[in-house]
Formats: structure tokens, C-alpha cells, sequence
DNA sequence: CTGTATCCGGGAGGATACTG
DNA sequence: CAGTATCCTCCCGGATACAG
């Protein structure tokens, strides 16, 4: 019943301030990158890819993601119920982006340029450690 | 004498998220552009560019962005003692990236992109609200 | 001038139990 | 299956005071 409201408001300036919160907290870049690998999936299936998330934490991460227009959620009134996820063209648009973060990280900290994605995947954004 | 030192270690698993956190807070991209518009800046011309910081957080901040290898810290021991701070190469090449963060806000959500930044110089990164 | 030391409130992330 | 509701812990960002 009652939804969580933050009582200070979060201070954000300009749009890139506005766009990396898009991608802060722990799990949404994950998602992401779960939705990047397969274009849709049920909430049971990201959850299984993210691993140890708790059904809490996965349902506000998806939220905000919807919230952000990252992600759509498509609900099937099936019984019972079905709901995929899958990325809306903002959050395709943004894949270049953290790509490049990502081989940015890699040229100067050549440490992560070892690392190597062993999901087999061809178009898998990410060098995953645990993966 | 007793340093901040956390007590579990962030889980960051991919390079994508090691690049994020070095942005991630309320302060890193504030410097970074104040660096981005002004090379070489001393303790004190950073700490009123970011209007409302308290020391503590603003060293906070500087150590970070330091150990990140995105900005340098320059000690001239003179008296009384002169810090400059600018950006490394690493830093520098983290300009068009955020640029293109700022630009897919703008393009996704044209809210963002009506406000222009008022400060006059031609290399700032970002369009501010409060400038 | 350029920071450190210390304390504190608020909130993000998480554990667990429960539900249409 | 796809979530809510509730509670809890840890720690970040900030305030204030002090120091080399």
C-alpha cells in the first residue's frame, strides 16, 4: 500500500546528470545487458540471469527502468500471467554508449582488457567476470 | 587517523561498471567539467565552482577521481601551500562519452533539451541548470 | 590555503514472508 | 508466475570543528 518516496528530492542538474542515473545502483546495467543478449524475457527469466537479486530489489529496478523508458514491460493476461520485458529504442540507443564506457575502462586500465565474455554471444555487451 | 574503509567491497563484476563508478555521486561530473572548462584549477577556485560542498566531501571526491587516474593533483609546496588539479589523458578521453550521454538525455527526453548552458565558454560539456 | 577528524540522518540494497 | 509488504543493516553524503 504504501509505496517508498525518498524524502529529499535528488539534485539533477543537466541531462548528463540526468542520464547516468539511468544507469546507477547495482543491477540496471545488468538487465540491460541481459535484454541486450536476449530480446525478450520474463520477469522469472532475468531473474535466474541476475543470479542472487531478490524479487524486491528486481521489481524496483525494473520499474525504474520503465520509469526511465529503458525498458517496456509487455503484460500477456494469460493464466497465469506472463509479462516480458524487452528494450524500447532509448534503451537500444544507449548500447554504444556503455559500450564505449566499457572500452574506455579497457584502454586505461588494461588490467580488464583480459577479461573475456564466456557466454558465447555475439552481440553480448560486456566482459563479464562472473558470468 | 582512522580512514573511511568500507566493510564489503562493491561487487563490480565488468568493465562497464567499473567505468560508471568512476562517475557515479553527486559531485564527479560537476568537476569534471569545471576541469573540462577551465584546465588547471586550485583547491579553492574548485571548491566555490561547485557553490555548496563541504570540505570534507570535496577531498572525498578529489581522492577518488585522483585514484581513478581522471584527474592529477599538482603540490606546489610553497607557503602558504598551492594544489592545482587537472585532467589526465584518461579524463580527457572521457569528455565525448559524457557529451554523448548528455545528448541521448536530450534526444529521448526533449525537456532537457531546450536548457542551454549560460557560462560562455565554447569547450563546456554540458548544459546546466543552475550555472 | 588545503585539507582531517568525528558525528549523524537518510536511504539504497537486501531478507523474509506473503498474495492474486 | 510475477510480484507486494515489511523490516533491517550498512554506509554515503553532509555538517561541524579543527589542524599543518
Amino acid at each position: 500500500m504504501t509505496m517508498y518516496v525518498p524524502k529529499l528530492e535528488k539534485d539533477i542538474r543537466n541531462p548528463l546528470e540526468a542520464g547516468l542515473a539511468s544507469f546507477e545502483g547495482k543491477w540496471k546495467t545488468r538487465v540491460i545487458c541481459a535484454l541486450t543478449q536476449t530480446p525478450n524475457l520474463r520477469y522469472s527469466a532475468l531473474k535466474s540471469a541476475m543470479g542472487n537479486i531478490t524479487d524486491a530489489v528486481l521489481t524496483t529496478t525494473l520499474k525504474e527502468l520503465t520509469a526511465d523508458q529503458i525498458i517496456n514491460r509487455i503484460q500477456y493476461n494469460e493464466i497465469p500471467l506472463r509479462v516480458e520485458y524487452n528494450l524500447t529504442k532509448k534503451g537500444r540507443a544507449a548500447i554504444p554508449m556503455l559500450s564505449a564506457i566499457c572500452q574506455w575502462t579497457q584502454t586505461f586500465n588494461p588490467e580488464w582488457g583480459q577479461v573475456k565474455c564466456g557466454c558465447g554471444t555475439a552481440n553480448c555487451l560486456f566482459d563479464l567476470k562472473n558470468h
